[in-house]
DNA sequence: ATTTATATTTTCGTTTATGTTCGTTTTGGG
DNA sequence: CCCAAAACGAACATAAACGAAAATATAAAT
């Protein structure tokens, strides 16, 4: 096995375990510690691994993970996630759909939804809805973010402005204790607020690990949102808050 | 087993697998693994496959999902035609692509260009593109066509308005004996003269069974491009006028 | 039967990945 | 604090994989 089949599968045993050791993946693998040094060197230069003595663990949490491993985070959870929030939207809808892992995964649950009209300025939604024959798909233009399949900048802005949907589909980069939806894109933010704007209903999809990051945009409050889909019950302080402006919390076991 | 027949198995494979081994694919057919590479490199030109030492895997980033396997027609004509366009694009310039397979195909060509700026309302361009860490990319918004991955309406016009490029990459539906280029859809046309008119020069890339064929609506003549690539030798009296007008007609043996 | 075109194998020089060796640094127990 | 063991990275050696090109085989057309 080399290199290219090796280090992805050491980064999904370092995802799974929390840390990797160097004699391990070497008798794993059936390669020479050297190599496994050499693969670790590699994955701690690129961000993805942060190196320690005796192997290595993942990233500590202050940066911004790289899109494709977010995407294999919490895979499950959002699956579920995506599901319970595809059945609150409608046939025959408008939706608005913005970046991240979260409305990816709502995407794939809509391709079976019938006469939709999606807007979205995520290419990989784009991709993931074009396969639904009876779904209208309107792409947001601009630049293309190729770490994540966004398309950010002033076109994108003006494109969303355009729009009022009858639901829009955020997802965010993190979720403080205050109810502040947080992000780690300036631009994103903007785009996000807009849609949320001119949304008749507004739908958060974020699962319970988002609790955990910090970022340092705010795009918007709980408050502003009217249903928070997420996977794990919502701490009772935030909770009361939620009951109090209105949001309803669904917790998808 | 001919190529025709292992290709799209190997396919089968990789995406079963989610990779294939040189060693163990040239076994598996009882061909030279020099065969197998050369499978594996043409898959990868096509954008199939990623190739990785010792074998390939499926593409990552943007690109991979919802590929579709349409293979157009003249395929070997076009990939030539712009292969000869793409070298006729200098790095560190600025693109226009439209609509078209014969677009698609030189989008493909200017993977490995340094250093380019992209503009498209073409999904599958922006999709291509993305494999292209060099290439920065602005997708033109607009309602989605699946039948061609096109980007089409207000949208799209008002977002090529806003830029200029060094060169413009146009396909066109058909070809008339008075140079006249034309399409099938009006929308397209606009957007096409649109950028016609903001490019600072203007390719054309069109096979010869576009003059077969015909269309309804004019986007230009052969007067306003500057340089015609094509695969089949010009009729004579086009190609008077052709000297005329100084456009300049490349054909692609 | 002969030519032509296409696919495949053979050959060879080059690149890349891995293994080996060795001197240096880190770690943890006296 | 000191020392031994483990871990480390750099340098070099080797084997595997690579692409290009020439040679050969196969299939289609004349």
């Amino acid at each position: 096995m080399s290199q290219t089949f090796r280090q992805p599968e050491i980064l999904e045993i370092a995802r799974r375990e929390g840390r990797v050791l160097v004699e391990d993946l070497a008798e794993r693998f059936g390669v020479t510690v050297q190599t496994i040094r050499r693969d670790l060197t590699e994955l701690a230069d690129a961000g993805r691994l942060e190196r320690v003595h005796g192997g290595a663990v993942l990233p500590s949490g202050v940066s911004n993970i790289g899109y494709e491993d977010r995407r294999g985070l919490n895979e499950e959870a959002k699956a579920r996630i995506a599901q319970v929030c595809a059945q609150a939207i409608p046939e025959n809808a408008s939706v608005f759909l913005n970046i991240g892992t979260s409305t990816e995964a709502v995407a794939r649950e809509l391709r079976h939804h019938r006469n939709l009209l999606a807007v979205t300025n995520n290419i990989n939604v784009a991709n993931i809805l074009a396969s639904n024959s009876e779904c209208d798909i309107i792409v947001a233009g601009g630049v293309l973010r190729r770490s994540d399949g966004g398309l950010v900048g002033d076109l994108t802005a003006a494109a969303i402005a355009q729009f009022k949907v009858d639901v829009a589909v955020i997802g965010c980069s993190a979720l403080d204790g205050d109810g502040d939806l947080l992000d780690f894109d300036v631009q994103e933010v903007k785009a996000s607020q807009t849609i949320i704007r001119q949304a008749r209903k507004t739908y958060l999809v974020a699962d319970g690990s988002k609790f955990q990051r910090q970022a340092p945009a705010v795009i918007a409050s709980l408050r502003d949102i009217d249903t928070f889909f997420t996977d794990l019950p919502v701490a009772a302080g935030l909770r009361a808050k939620c009951r109090e402006w209105g949001t309803q919390v669904v917790v998808c076991g």
